[in-house]
DNA sequence: GCCGTTTTCGGCCCGACTGTTTTCAGTCG
């Protein structure tokens, strides 16, 4: 068993338990070692097999947890659990998911009607019966059905980084090639195609272990959904001199392939997913690789992110294609977090991954006061954290820190923590956390403020969208990109895969406004430094260059920059 | 449940909003 899967278990016994009412503090040591395993670097299941180590050597990890980890370890559940799992159905934890219904509401829900799912839940509501219970209401019923609309137009898509997560489980042991919306950087994927000219592909796909439900199962395609989570996975046998056609075709995106075989037919061809052939005879002119089939098109070979009919094709027939940003260019990651705030690790560790990574700098940029619950900095905390990484710097360690801050923006626009202070540091984002449902007017108004201050670098996640969960708040993003751009206060391309904010969009609405972008993983956690991938991919879709992105930057112009905004 | 003791108990981040109440419970971050 892997640590995710150990980590969902104890999570979701942690969710039946709050259900269930017990003790808050005791629900709270479920979900830490939860997130500690999760993000432990071993796996769980070898340190428990290991006699020489202890498994309470992990903070968070204490004998009870340690006795419940043998348990799963030995038969793949624990006493806990079953128990729970006796008193509430699963289905009652996928109601937790819907926005506005707690743990009381599910426990309510069971013990009066014995509804545990949404199909039911959202009965009750249309026959107004959630009124029957002590302190709901109509408005109630209404959020609830609102709730549920939401999830449901979200459900059964992922987040880019677990369709990746499966594509590199997958693609290796299938000799196969990721397509579709996965290839294009989409945020959401909705299903994973993966082609592969290997004749074996189809049958060691379904061998996987973690392959279940099987949809389609033919000689050049299966289909099934994928591990717990259920992501729908295709894999498709394609012949050899078809496999770029094929490749072009799946993925995508429709309105780009719609215009590029409208395109073909113009020119006397027709493409389709074997090949690109002329409407008289039928004549194979391309389709082994891509270059190919959009060089016979008379394009450019258009890079998958900006396949979406916005411009592209004719870009590529002109030869006028920007050479998009790519990984490699990053010098730097100026947005992430320690144990100072809600961090999982220390300055050191974050830097020394850092460097690991061949970055030449990072900013650590710990919360402040206002986010109480991340054990934000008041001013004398940063300013003795900005001595802090002075120190560190002095030390020699390979790598460039920045001292830096992600400062709340309060409701009316001010920043959470005095000017005098904020200088102090080298770097400071300023972020929205707290009443993100203002009317747009007045969110416009308190961004258009928090821009004014002389300290602040950049704007972090700058709609503060969290995907498949809570859509951005509402303002006038010209409004306020004009400003930034005239401020010089950059734009943050947050790369947390839940986050991926800014959106394609947005980023080049903003570049068409002069503004400049920096693309930050908003880590946690040392391993969350490789999101910068999904930040990068983000900017291609917004048409991005590396003189766009300003950490790509040496150290020392990054410095000059950072001098030239204050 | 874990942790760190002032080491076997007591503390463990909390403030604000919403909808329902008439003093508060539930949810969220």
């Amino acid at each position: 068993m892997e640590n995710p899967e150990i980590a969902r278990m104890l999570a979701e016994t942690a969710d039946l338990m709050e259900i269930a009412g017990e003790d808050p503090f005791r629900i709270r040591s479920y979900r830490n070692a939860a997130a500690a395993i999760e993000n432990h670097p071993e796996r769980i299941v070898d340190i428990l097999r290991d006699p020489s180590r202890d498994v309470t050597a992990i903070p968070g990890i204490g004998k009870g947890l340690a006795a419940a980890l043998r348990e799963i370890a030995e038969r793949g559940s624990f006493a806990r659990r079953d128990e729970m799992l006796a008193k509430y159905p699963p289905t009652a934890l996928e109601l937790l998911r819907i926005p506005g219904v707690g743990p009381k509401t599910v426990r309510a829900l069971w013990e009066h009607f014995r509804v545990s799912t949404i199909e039911d839940l959202a009965r009750l509501c249309e026959e107004h019966r959630i009124r029957e219970l002590r302190g709901m209401g109509a408005r109630t019923e209404q959020k609830i059905l609102e709730g549920i609309a939401h999830y449901r137009q979200v459900a059964g898509r992922f987040l880019l980084n677990h369709a990746a997560a499966v594509a590199a489980e997958l693609a290796p042991l299938v000799n196969g090639t990721p397509a579709g919306s996965l290839r294009r950087g989409k945020e959401t994927v909705g299903d994973l195609d993966i082609l592969s000219t290997d004749p074996g592909a189809i049958g060691r796909f379904l061998a996987h272990p973690s392959v279940h439900e099987v949809l389609a199962h033919g000689e050049t395609k299966a289909s099934a959904r994928f591990g717990a989570e259920g992501l729908q996975v295709d894999v498709r046998v394609i012949p050899p001199e078809s496999f770029g056609a094929a490749l072009q075709y799946f993925t995508g995106s429709r309105q780009h392939n719609v215009a590029l075989r409208q395109r073909a037919l113009k020119m006397g061809f027709t493409l389709n997913e074997y090949g690109l052939f002329t409407v008289e005879g039928q004549r194979r002119v391309a389709g082994d690789t891509e270059e190919g089939v959009y060089e016979a098109l008379g394009l450019a070979w258009i890079p998958p992110e900006l396949r979406e009919n916005h411009g592209e094709i004719e870009a590529a027939e002109r030869r006028a294609l920007p050479a998009l940003i790519e990984e490699r260019d990053i010098r730097g990651d100026l947005h992430m977090h320690t144990r100072e705030s809600d961090g999982r690790a220390t300055l050191e560790e974050m830097a020394e991954a850092a460097r690991q990574r061949g970055y030449a700098y990072i900013a650590i940029t710990d919360h402040s006061k206002a986010l109480a619950m991340a054990n934000g900095l008041d001013e004398k905390r940063a300013v003795a954290f900005a001595a802090e990484v002075r120190r560190f710097n002095a030390s020699g360690r390979g790598i460039e820190v920045l001292s830096g801050l992600e400062c709340d923006i309060l409701r009316d626009g001010r920043l959470d923590l005095a000017e005098d202070a904020l200088l102090e540091l080298d770097f400071v984002v300023a972020s929205v956390h707290s009443y993100m449902n203002l009317e747009p007017a007045e969110m416009t108004a308190r961004l258009l403020r928090a821009l004014e201050s002389p300290a602040v670098k950049a704007l972090g996640h700058p709609t503060g969208r969290v995907l498949l969960h809570r859509d951005a708040y509402a303002y006038e993003f010209e409004t306020v990109a004009k400003e930034a751009a005239r401020r010089g206060v950059w734009l943050e391309i947050n790369a947390s895969p839940e986050r991926l904010d800014l959106h394609a969009a947005l980023i080049r609405r903003a570049r068409e406004l002069g503004c400049r972008f920096v693309i930050s993983t908003d880590a946690h956690h040392p391993k969350h430094l490789a999101n910068m991938r999904y930040g990068v991919q983000m900017a291609r879709r917004g048409w991005l260059t590396a003189s766009d992105v300003v950490n790509t930057m040496e150290p020392g112009a990054l410095r000059a920059a950072l001098r030239r905004q204050a």
